[in-house]
DNA sequence: TTGAAAGCGCTAACAC
DNA sequence: GTGTTAGCGCTTTCAA
């Protein structure tokens, strides 16, 4: 059993009143006797109980953080980024794995809600349409920050349009990586080197990942008065052989690409496999880059090109926002967070 | 405020202890008003506050996990086995990050001990030799489980040699790789491929790792009756250009070694590089197997023949340990998981 | 079948 | 400067 205050308290013949005040250093306390307590506190090996505390002030120095899935460098990245900022504010890290899974995200708010943590960070499964489990900790003030997906609009601020019944729609801030910037600014270096023939390496069209990169991508022609052609946009599935597949697709059309875009790491690397086998050079004849979380795409030759998010500074900024909030800042505050484009040998012709 | 079962009762004009134990489904309250309560409960969005549970039973259902660094596949696949039985168990998991720094893990296993979490996984930092801060969760009856780093002799049960005092030596259930053997199969692996002339290109001679995958090989080679040249030893820091270098100084030996075994994996792809750039085959000329946790081994040429952790499993496995421990399981259990070898192209020279 | 009350460890408002 | 006491939400004896 661990020693209470309780037991200090009769220890030492004092109330467990005066014992509490004087480990928190509080002045009402005799100097000598705050000494004595703190003494006998170690001596008797005392650890503060947080959860009676937390009985009280009605949290927990807890932040939940709820994912997607776990295994990848990108969300271990981020989480450790929040990880750190909790750390230095005191709070200690929950995390649960939504498995890409609604149901198993609806229970795991139920589950960080019963906790009493101090606030939540999620990012939303591909899945999620509704945002009412999330509302329902407005009401038990526990504030949610979204981190790396988008929020729709829905759950956004929208202006009361019966100004009568303050209807107040639940809003939260929100985390995110600038994916249509970032497909842009790609399509815009290609361009830059020369490339005119940009083929863009798709997964699932369902992500919104897909949506925005390709979004990203089209603008990026349009703006440079080049042809949106349709036989340039294809869709895989993310494992090696699909992506080799629709590479070779690509590759093997009358007009073949002179660069591609891949849109994220797997199709990266399948896309490269593919040009060599093919017996093509890169970047000479194809040039490539990719989006990219991994720090292999350096150990590779040659070496490729990569958009890659800054995962760490994301938790770190999603953490932020949620302890401001935490400590009862009000508003909804969103974040941009810009990636990072590295030209590497793959993509490099001109220069 | 959510609703309490004060609120409950008052509403149904019952006491708070019938609401209680009408929501645990206890027979003793009549069908009729448990079905009322719950129905109540239901639309008042009762949520059981877990905190006041936890100040009576003394423990919160968190699981604690501490780990050396967070943003490697390893652990976060390590957590994503542990995370999964824990959830299964009811159980949720906080993780915390030592960085490799004794006084942080010092400092996580206090702040996990005022939580008052269930039980804890560890793996220890690099600097770890002493156990105390462990050794006292025994005595607040927080159950450990080490994981993937091994802890030292001293920490095991000892026969007590002073039969009096009944000194219990802190002692914890552990789950690790069996290194050892690892390196001893990778090795014969080699040698029945025609290899005689193997070299091991090592990480840091301080890290446990690498000292026990070395002594397996060196194993390995005695058992086979080959000569272990100091030369085919080299040590290298974990980063490409170090380990270019160390591979170079390999390749350049008057007897060039015919196979390399990388202690993991940025060593693994930096041996590949090196190779390449010398110009020799792959495996013709020199055949290559790594230790690794990524899968882009499979998406290079040649493809990488590797030995992988089943760290999944390790973090499972852990988490069931612990479970059991928390329901009471004294003894202390030590698992040794399998690694898996995984024979590719690069060092497949007669089959 | 249900209620009253104690108590888990701590803090804070209110004495003195 | 220190003690007394109420109460956070819940479970669980003990009574009725």
């Amino acid at each position: 059993m661990p020693a209470s205050l309780k037991d200090i308290a009769a220890k030492l013949g004092l109330s467990i009143a005066t014992v509490s005040r004087a480990l928190q250093d509080n002045p009402a306390i005799k100097l000598q006797t705050r000494q004595l307590v703190m003494q006998t506190a170690r001596e008797m090996h005392y650890s503060k109980n947080f959860i009676a505390n937390s009985l009280r002030s009605g949290q927990l120095p807890v932040i939940g953080v709820i994912v997607p899935h776990g295994v990848t460098l990108f969300y271990s990245s981020v989480l450790d980024g929040i990880e750190q900022e909790a750390s230095k504010a005191g709070y200690a890290v929950i995390n649960m794995n939504s498995h890409e899974s609604f149901e198993r995200e609806r229970h795991n708010v139920e589950s960080m809600q019963q906790l009493h943590v101090a606030g939540i960070i999620a990012s939303v499964t591909q899945e999620t349409e509704t945002f009412d489990h999330f509302a329902a900790l407005a009401k038990t003030q526990i504030p949610v920050v979204f981190v790396a997906r988008d929020i729709p609009e829905a759950s956004l601020p929208i202006p009361s349009t019966s100004p009568k019944k303050n209807h107040t729609v639940p809003h939260f801030s929100s985390v995110t990586a600038d994916s249509v910037e970032a497909a842009h600014r790609a399509t815009r270096h290609l361009i830059e080197q020369g490339c005119r023939r940009i083929a863009i390496l798709c997964g699932p069209a369902r992500l919104k990942m897909v949506q925005e990169r390709k979004h990203g991508y089209i603008e990026a022609l349009h703006d440079n008065r080049l042809l949106v052609r349709r036989e340039y946009v294809v869709y895989s599935d993310i494992d090696m052989a699909s992506a080799i597949d629709a590479t070779n697709s690509l590759l093997d059309l009358p007009e073949r690409p002179d660069a591609i875009i891949a849109l994220n790491d797997t199709l990266l690397f399948a896309a490269m496999k593919a040009v060599k086998q093919n017996g093509l050079r890169i970047p000479q004849d194809v040039a490539l880059i990719g989006f990219s979380d991994v720090e292999y795409v350096e150990d590779v030759t040659p070496t490729l090109s990569t958009i890659e998010d800054q995962s760490h500074l994301m938790g770190q900024t999603a953490c932020q926002l949620l302890i401001d909030h935490i400590h009862g800042q009000q508003l909804p505050i969103h974040r941009i967070i810009p990636t990072i484009q590295k030209i590497r040998e793959s993509s490099r012709i001109k220069f």
